[in-house]
DNA sequence: GTGAAAGCGCTAACAG
DNA sequence: CTGTTAGCGCTTTCAC
């Protein structure tokens, strides 16, 4: 096994300094051609690769941001983290991803981990139970950029890139008013969560505001498997409601299963709209689902932009907001 | 701003020597308590983050592993890197995870990066074009430990972690049997790739095996939407199958699609069995989907595990294979 | 127990 | 156009 190439092997074999080889290898106008050529060739052959530890401890800095999650297998996040890569990328980066696990303790491990690794800057998507947001405004004193996304503090003077709280709850109302559709069941995220509160009070407003006529009512649920037993429960009463509105990709799974099972036809015995991060979910349904897209993918673009315009000077605080759209299915 | 806290600041705050200092924060048995003591005291204050660059150059390795996937985004890989993730973590690891986007150069690139990373290790599954297995020879010249995984080379002196390739078609074909059905619709995918050829004879000869009164007809299908129309047409022919195996989760995507617009029962008007990487796809339709599972969490923690071992001397050449398992739906 | 010194591979200011 | 020098922050051998 040949010994690994560096700047100095190559100089000592050229008769050359480490600083005309490093020159030579950035292509630098002080350095000749001729050296040039020489220098490339031998590295080259040697297949030198330049150590990127080396190079960050020198600088000080590094071409990783930080990326941290709840959890990657998570088909919001990973289209997130996703098109992330491939931004980050584009612009040299690349990523330290890390999972907290929805737990706080952990996110505070992912912090150091980020720090150790003198990270050029950080994404994070908080744990809903983080509460201390001390560790994140020591980041800003460290000189460290950071970036909330999705879920974020309450506290203002961060930057932050969300999803627009209410857009698309009135989005969706809005359809269904044009629709005609007169008995909604809207079925709503864990309650707790102030993204649900908004887009539920969004949501009945715009039906208010669009036609009074329209009766609706609200459930929550926690996951797929209770989304599942509202809706076989609402569909099989006395007084169905003709349309059925839920609040994201997984209460939407929950829904169909129960429409299928119910063998109900769709959009005839009843609609359906959501609101999706992709059109993943809604695709696997014929009809189609009719939803507003909460792009995850476009939140990744979005954040990787704004940190580059960070790192470029653009410092001030600012929070950012992805607008949705509505992607007719046929479902409504 | 106060300045970083470093060994050197560390140690001459309290007037010690940098090796002293160093040794106290690693706990060496040499360094008396009360020292030990005092600089543990002043690094908690200064908030002392080691830095990892300094770290690795000094040592000339990393504690991070190189993760080369196609693509991020897809429900195969986002759990075996999710898997893969925490796995690493707990062993103090963390990941550097890079997308080829099926793409051989950028393959080529992500492997660059590895190097100039100097990753302790990588995991890789190669794009569907990759021909030239030299620069991954080179790896091991350059004393980097390599994995494929799932996507492996031909070529036999390499680790690789696979999921067995005729096991899960084996399974399914057995379990079609058993059920009694006569006249199967088999959608492979791609009938270029191995896999595909491995698995679509494996089934056949695993019908032919249990029941040659078995009739099969083969269809390939290399997306979604391919496999909607393939299923449409063959479910509204004259003799249309009573049973639909699918090889992947996409493919049963677009079958289901098919299925839900013929307004066909599951398991009466026609019975559905998959090869899936979890149970997220087949959980989606009511009945839940009978699959063969392949799961792409399992194989992260085995190839996790593998790498381990080699780290820690196990250097040996080794070919592992994780086995397949039926989970029982309602859908045949 | 503690310190001095060398050096990992690289960059960049300065000198010629 | 090229070389010299200092040093990024840390580990580790050797010496006291």
């Amino acid at each position: 096994m040949n010994t690994k190439a560096t700047l100095k092997n190559i100089s000592k074999s050229l008769n050359l300094s480490i600083s005309t080889v490093s020159r030579a290898l950035k292509n630098h106008p002080d350095i000749s051609d001729a050296t040039k050529k020489k220098v490339n060739e031998l590295a080259e052959l040697l297949e030198y690769e330049p150590n990127t530890h080396a190079i960050n401890l020198r600088t000080n800095k590094s071409m990783s941001f930080g990326l941290i999650v709840p959890e990657i297998s998570n088909y919001f996040y990973h289209s997130f983290i996703a098109a992330m890569e491939k931004q980050a990328r584009a612009s040299g980066y690349s990523l330290l991803i890390l999972q907290s696990g929805d737990d706080p303790q952990m996110e505070l491990e992912n912090l150091k981990l980020c720090k150790t690794n003198r990270v050029a800057g950080i994404f994070i998507c908080i744990s809903s139970k983080t509460q201390n947001i001390k560790p994140f405004q020591k980041l800003d004193e460290a000189g460290i950029p950071l970036i909330f996304f999705d879920k974020v503090p309450a506290y203002e003077a961060f930057n932050k890139i969300c999803l627009a709280d209410t857009d698309a709850a009135r989005i969706a109302a809005a359809t269904i008013v044009k629709k005609g559709r007169k008995n909604i069941l809207a079925i709503m995220g864990d309650a707790s969560l102030s993204i649900t509160q908004k887009r539920e009070r969004a949501f009945i407003e715009g039906l208010e505001a669009g036609d009074p006529s329209i009766k609706c009512t609200i459930e929550h649920a926690e996951d797929a498997d209770q989304a599942f037993r509202l809706t076989m429960q609402h569909l099989s009463s006395l007084h169905p409601p003709d349309t059925v509105f839920t609040m994201s990709d997984e209460i939407l799974t929950g829904t169909m299963r129960a429409i299928q099972k119910l063998k109900l036809s769709i959009p005839q015995n009843v609609g359906v709209i959501s609101i999706c991060n992709d059109h993943f979910i809604p695709r696997l349904f014929e009809p189609e689902i009719t939803f507003i897209e909460t792009s995850g993918a476009e939140l990744g673009k979005l954040a990787l932009k704004r940190m580059m315009d960070h790192l470029s000077g653009k410092t001030f605080i600012q929070e950012l907001t992805l607008p949705s759209r509505l992607v007719e299915g046929g479902s409504l």
